[in-house]
DNA sequence: CAGTGATCATCA
DNA sequence: TGATGATCACTG
């Protein structure tokens, strides 16, 4: 196990320590194996980057490195450098959010410091010939934390008002809401139209690719056409 | 079951 | 080809 970074600094030189290797090659640095495909472990490339960064393994639902304020997330990325897949960050709360706020929100501390570790993430590319990227630490500007806390509070709407069946992955301009389960029979407690309890599939926030390809975009000054 | 880590698979 | 809805593994 490697410890836990004390500073930012500290996590910070250990990501860029990554960054060209060969995530078989990391791996292979932390004797663990490494899948032919994802299909069936989706979230092994987030699960080596937290060992090799020292993040305590754990469902918990708060930051990665919560001493440092700082939450890790891989990104997988084209060949012109941009996001594969939107960025799934938590889950939705569907009850107790009487008088919730953005300010007060899980998602909101959860996405106030962000480490990004991009890694190649074509298909074409074998799991373990794909290469980690060069890291960012990233922090909403004044626009984008806007941009979210609109989308929040839309979304949340919904599901305040028993609208949570009308929802779907279009809603919101930059974050969506969209299903988080083992599987579409998976339910768990929401609001009905009338305020009743109702059994319904957990959701998750997650972030569009054309708002996380801004944030990246923004760090290493790539043009929108590449 | 809920939450962590996400990507897969399919269709417009 | 991109986006939506579905899905996989694991832990507490």
């Amino acid at each position: 196990m490697i410890p836990a970074p004390t500073t930012e600094q500290e996590l910070l030189d250990r990501a860029y320590a990554l960054a060209g290797f060969t995530l078989g090659e990391l791996a292979s640095q932390r004797d663990i194996a490494c899948p032919a495909d994802l299909r069936r472990e989706k979230g092994w490339v987030g699960m080596l980057l937290e060992n090799c960064l020292g993040a305590t393994a754990g469902s918990k639902p708060e930051q990665d490195f919560q001493d440092l304020g700082i939450e890790l997330k891989s990104i997988p990325i084209s060949h012109s450098g941009k996001p594969l897949e939107t960025t799934f960050v938590c889950v939705a709360p569907l009850t107790g959010v009487h008088g919730l706020t953005w300010e007060s929100s899980h998602i909101r501390n959860k996405l106030s410091k962000v480490l990004w570790v991009p890694v190649e993430g074509e298909r074409e590319i074998p799991v373990s010939e794909r290469r980690v990227g060069m890291p960012l630490i990233w922090q909403p500007s004044q626009e984008e934390e806007k941009q979210l806390k609109a989308d929040w509070e839309e979304l949340m709407e919904f599901i305040v008002l028993g609208k949570i069946h009308e929802i779907s992955a279009k809603h919101g301009e930059f974050m969506q809401l969209r299903p988080k389960a083992a599987n579409s029979k998976v339910k768990t407690e929401a609001y009905g139209a009338n305020g009743q309890p109702i059994k319904t599939l957990p959701r998750g926030f997650y972030l569009r690719t054309q708002f996380t390809a801004r944030i990246l975009a923004r760090h290493f000054l790539l043009s929108d056409s590449e």
